[in-house]
DNA sequence: GGAACGCTTCGGCCGGCGCCGAAGCGTTCC
DNA sequence: GGAACGCTTCGGCGCCGGCCGAAGCGTTCC
């Protein structure tokens, strides 16, 4: 024990964390929470920074292995490398920004974290009051179990198989059912399996659609037939009034 | 959006993650995660500085909310802040280290990890070989299910109160059953209010000791006979042989 | 009271790193 | 082929922050 720490500290954890210790890279993570590839350009234009300072950001964080790359062309398309580490990034985020969430700056900002409130992605899955009304219904209907643990119960698993009609896949090595801590309603949703699964769904049938760039969802009329048909949900919010695409893009913290 | 970042940078994901950044505290932290205080010496000798450089690490974490201090005559002590925080530091050290912690540098240091590998304190519940092979018996008995989730069945709740003469509390913020993954055996092991009063449990009746300073433990054989009788577990790893005491508090990683 | 002790504050040193603009390279478009 | 474009590399600048030893303060022990 004890021995003198040298020069360069290898401690994993602490070289991880310096990932993530960067306004600029964290920004860039915290906007891939949406799921989606972004190329350097972007990121370097949101983030408000020089593309050389992009680059070299991102070739840090590929290196650390939270993000994937995948080159095309003259561009270079960059993801999150996965569930855990969105998942990482997600919990990091909840810990660190209760009261910074609500913050609008401009009038724009307000009107973007409105509609982030109401609904989007969290990574694959459906967050915002959406995303809490849905596991909240799971819940009451007995689908899912959040008294001794959070689990589908076997009439969950039949559910989604049944009426949602998109069977879950089983024996993967992400858990099926995993609580994600909502940011902006403070409480949990549904994520894992399931919640991808479910996520994809609704983006397939167009019960929802994303507004914008960013991670902002409205729900279609379809969309409200649909969970109101299949899980009794009623009285969601209407959605956000229709706004300039633009102010939707902007960063306002994570899942 | 867009906005160009000015000098100092208010992401909030950035500020924590930079508390865990820097190698000392992030020894700092992974030494906490054996749950208990300690004062401001003892840590700073584990990490190899200067008394001057400990006080001022500590004060930021501190400050940032992860670490909470109690001052006692001369002595800080200090812990980490909640089982949020220690989850926080578990996850990050566990996606952080997948091939580190077997890099045993010295006979000490293995002789140390072998011990800690068996049995040992994950914050305030049981991890190591006995962590997960109590959570296997618990899911093989059908007193937890993790195949649509992680959550104990109505058999488990009342395992906890009948069996283990320890009946859980509800209704707390906290969940009453999680899973954190294991450093050393790759897998999940159970956390959250079950996991801690089983670990509580442990400890008050004997079943397990502690190995000197740090976060190993052993199995006592009252140990062995409870956990075969309540479980049905047999055949776990002997104790590490007798070792110098000193060779067990030193670093290893985390959860 | 005096000595030992644990912790904190202060200066000062030094390395790391985030930033940029310029230049270069490969791709795409015309 | 040439121009526009996206990204990367390089050099250089400046600041942040981790480290220490010395000095100071309060507690504990004798």
């Amino acid at each position: 024990m004890m021995e003198t720490m040298t020069s360069t500290t290898p401690v994993p954890l602490a070289a991880l964390a310096a990932l993530l210790a960067d306004g600029t890279r964290a920004t860039f993570c915290l906007a891939l929470l949406d799921g989606r590839a972004w190329s350097a350009g972007e990121l370097a234009r949101h983030a408000g920074v020089a593309a050389s300072t992009a680059s070299e950001h991102l070739s840090r964080l590929v290196g650390g292995g939270l993000l994937a790359e995948e080159r095309q062309g003259r561009h270079r398309y960059v993801r999150l490398a996965g569930p855990e580490v969105a998942r990482l990034v997600e919990d990091l985020a909840a810990h660190a920004g209760p009261g910074a969430a609500a913050r609008p700056a401009t009038l724009r900002a307000a009107s973007a974290a409105r509609a982030l409130a109401g609904a989007r992605t969290c990574y694959d899955h459906l967050a915002g009051r959406l995303g809490v009304a849905i596991t909240d219904a799971l819940t009451a209907r007995g689908l899912l179990r959040q008294d001794a643990g959070f689990a589908l119960s076997d009439e969950g698993l039949s559910w989604f198989a049944v009426e949602l009609g998109a069977p879950l896949p089983g024996g993967g090595r992400r858990p099926l059912a995993r609580p994600c801590l909502d940011w902006t309603e403070r409480r949990h949703h549904l994520a894992g399996t399931a919640g991808a699964v479910l996520c994809a769904t609704a983006l397939e049938r167009g019960w929802v659609g994303r507004i914008g760039s960013g991670r902002a969802l409205n729900v279609t009329r379809a969309g409200h037939e649909a969970l109101a048909r299949l899980l009794g949900l009623t009285g969601l919010a209407a959605d956000a009034a229709p706004l300039p695409v633009r102010a939707l893009s902007g960063r306002a913290g994570g899942g």
